[in-house]
DNA sequence: TGCAGCATGTAATTTGTTACATGATTAA
DNA sequence: TTAATCATGTAACAAATTACATGCTGCA
């Protein structure tokens, strides 16, 4: 299983920074497949530390908090690539969203809406934001990030076209089962007459 | 926050059912967007019956282990619409793999098209999962349930597309990288420079 | 003979989230 | 003067996963 911890060793493969640095770069790089806050990435720089896979050093600064800048070691660097390459890396979808529509019927149609509507915007929003860190980066950014910001928008927008094509499957159908009165013959006893 | 709890007693609402049952409505239906095991469900029914808002039977079987049969009460069923009116939900990727293509360029190329094989293999055990539950169920599923089934089978076949189209932008680029030598010029001190 | 399916549950562990705790500087 | 940014960390809590524990039936 791939961690925050692994992830911050990565991250610190491709230069130094600080937890607060890193915290940014899982929020504009890895925003939408990867987040994390502070409370895992404070930990996990303290675990790297210990096991001796990144260096630490902390630099004072004129009126603002200190930093504790951190670098990779070279047993670190080869513990990354061993992690990386011995995985099996999953690729997981937890969806409120979904589990809610599957039960579409038993909502009004008001909140149905909102919450595609909600479900739109908030796919769109990812979409620009993408865009914004594709465009922060340009051609300099490795393949890797490229290949993944790719990917991100290709899926918010698969999604958004997905649902501006079928959400009249979820109102329309609806009012057709509100009129013919099936939807209670329907939910009611459908286990006990299959397994009779 | 939708959790496996407030899940069974929607799932249970569409008829009475076992713990067992349900578990494997979750592997069906929400496999690929909210998985459960026995570990979460177990314990969430026994809270759904503490709360009063399913009822439950034992149910002596012969030759085989006795069912505990749940069905939602009224209470349960007002319950269940007001937990899912309320909610904002959620709709999160969780991705080893994209994390792991964000540093492709730190493994073999081997090791690379061996992951995104694997990839393309299990987004397409996915579609056809998919179409195998709405072959079973066909046009008498509730529209929800078409259209979560018709998202999830969107999703998967865009994303395995989007890596067949853009596998090469990972392999080709790295041979590029690796004859000019440009990748550890560029992996070491990026952050020094831009905050010198 | 051995494995898959039926059927229930508990307990330990892992992981991450949220809230708490502190405090200076700078721009609106 | 108020909020945001910089900066680090701990502790409590929530949630789900995994392993453990048990035992019969039916098929290959």
């Amino acid at each position: 299983m791939l961690d925050v911890k692994t992830l911050c060793l990565g991250l610190l493969s491709r230069g130094e920074a600080s937890g607060y640095d890193l915290k940014k770069d899982f929020e504009s790089l890895f925003r939408h497949f990867f987040p994390a806050g502070y409370g895992s990435i404070y930990p996990a720089l303290a675990g790297l530390a210990d096991e001796g896979l990144v260096s630490c050093t902390t630099v004072p600064q004129s009126g603002r908090p200190e930093r504790k800048v951190y670098r990779v070691t070279p047993r670190g660097r080869e513990a990354f690539v061993a992690a990386i390459s011995q995985l099996t890396p999953q690729h997981k979808l937890r969806s409120e969203f979904l589990a809610v529509m599957y039960f579409a019927d038993l909502m009004d149609e008001e909140r149905l809406n909102a919450i595609l509507d909600g479900q739109l915007a908030q796919l769109h929003a990812t979409v620009e934001h993408i865009r914004a860190i594709e465009a922060e980066h340009g051609a300099d950014a490795a393949p890797g990030a490229r290949f993944v910001a790719g990917f991100g928008a290709a899926m918010a927008t698969a999604a958004a076209e997905y649902i501006e094509a079928n959400r009249r499957l979820l109102t329309r159908e609806r009012k057709a089962r509100q009129r013919s009165g099936s939807r209670a013959a329907a939910g009611r006893g459908r286990r006990i007459e299959e397994r009779a």
